[in-house]
DNA sequence: GACTTTTAAATGTCAGACAATTAAAATCTG
DNA sequence: CAGATTTTAATTGTCTGACATTTAAAAGTC
């Protein structure tokens, strides 16, 4: 674990990024302990804030954990997939709000995504994952529900779709791109009609699921797509108009 | 932007978290400068090392960037979807490494996704994509090339096949998913045979997509997948009987 | 032996200082 | 006055030393 003292520029980042190698490459396992702050500013010949600010930014990737007090320390993280799924919530929705994703382009790649753990849903969704599905079209059907709430119980519906796939690494990538998309989904307004038309196809998504139809399901999200767009395109259509007139 | 300071605990990470917020949030906008540390110290009223830890944090997850010198200071970052790539493949390796996901899983989960883009490919996919499809097909036959080499080759193959799609947010997502199998995929040893196989499903894949045929380029990913998992499990299968003999 | 107290190690925070960098302002020069 | 040069000031990067806080282990006590 070294660094180059040549390069007197972001001395901080070099160590980090020397101990991010040294845990992706195996050399310091899960729940290791790093030397204490004063030894390793002693071994990298830097001051202790400097050695912390190094720590701080492994911090931030969750890579490390500290802890206080006698025999504390730095030790090494588990990543979890809880800490994972944040983490890629986070960057999904940056990129996008950051990067002027089309709404098409993000809601291809959504869908696309969906429709490739559908397949699997339907043949492995158990019993709570219906159940969560279900439920989510029930509250999709109250009268009084924000377009901020709608959209939400939409999350939380497609989130059990997919989670039905039992696959955690696809949950976890799937997390990122049906949770950035919500603020573009937020901009849409939800007339009465077009909930009963989501809310139509929710219930045919999970009628399919629920008897193991990956290929109805599969037709359905195509639907559920074109739909989707559909109404995206109709409130550019009007803003525009607005605009103009 | 404000932080609670009768919780005395993680002073800095409270700090990033609310600057975090207000990056989220749209209260600071892509390239605005922030407040330089002295000011910062003063309005969170903590110290200068502090306010520099929590930096460092929101440093390590691309959100800002400093700059030194008069006018210096620190600015909101466009978070790039290069940048967003790099820490994906990051997460999702170390996910993967640290979390004992099987091969099955992983596998499962890489071809599944990577099945949701061939359609896509098959009808953008550039002349760009294509030749290096076909580059890295003729890369996958050279006699001498190591395992590793051969994974890395590999990789490269599909990722094309990804960006074919042309859709940068797909590509974002399958660059963790794809990349992150590698170090699983570098425990396969691939004997002259085995690499034949999978050099003719590449190609028999690249023609479908030369032609536009998303059906076969589906059909050839679904036995990629078999012959992977085939492979993977007499590694599996020889190394248990290795160890019980 | 069980409980309490002390101790030491470690992180968390602070204050003040200096170095390095850089853009802008001030100055000089033709 | 225009352009080049020097000076200046602002800002981040780093260091030193100190103290506060937390916590587990060691020492002491009944």
């Amino acid at each position: 674990m070294k660094i180059d003292p040549s390069n007197p520029a972001d001395l901080s980042a070099q160590i980090a990024g020397a101990i991010r190698d040294a845990i992706i490459g195996g050399d310091l396992i899960v729940d290791e302990r790093l030397p204490s702050e004063a030894e390793l500013a002693d071994h990298f010949d830097v001051s202790r804030p400097t050695v912390r600010e190094a720590l701080k930014r492994l911090a931030a990737q969750s890579l490390i954990r500290t802890q206080r007090g006698a025999s504390g320390g730095a030790f090494v993280n588990r990543l979890s997939f809880e800490n994972a799924y944040a983490q890629q919530i986070t960057t999904s929705t940056l990129l996008l709000s950051m990067n002027a994703v089309s709404f098409d382009t993000a809601c291809e790649a959504r869908f696309a995504l969906e429709r490739a753990c559908s397949p699997l849903s339907a043949l492995r969704r158990t019993a709570d994952h219906l159940a969560t599905m279900r439920a989510e079209i029930h509250r999709q059907q109250q009268p009084g529900l924000t377009d901020e709430a709608f959209c939400a119980s939409d999350v939380a519906f497609h989130r059990a779709l997919v989670d039905g796939a039992g696959n955690p690494v696809l949950s976890y990538q799937l997390a990122g791109a049906v949770e950035a998309m919500q603020p573009l989904m937020n901009m849409i307004t939800f007339t009465a009609r077009s909930r009963e038309a989501i809310v139509a196809l929710h219930t045919e998504l999970a009628d399919a699921v629920e008897a193991g139809d990956a290929q109805t399901a599969d037709s359905v999200l195509v639907r559920l797509e074109d739909y989707t767009r559909t109404l995206a395109g109709d409130v550019m259509a009007a803003r525009t108009a607005k605009a103009n007139g």
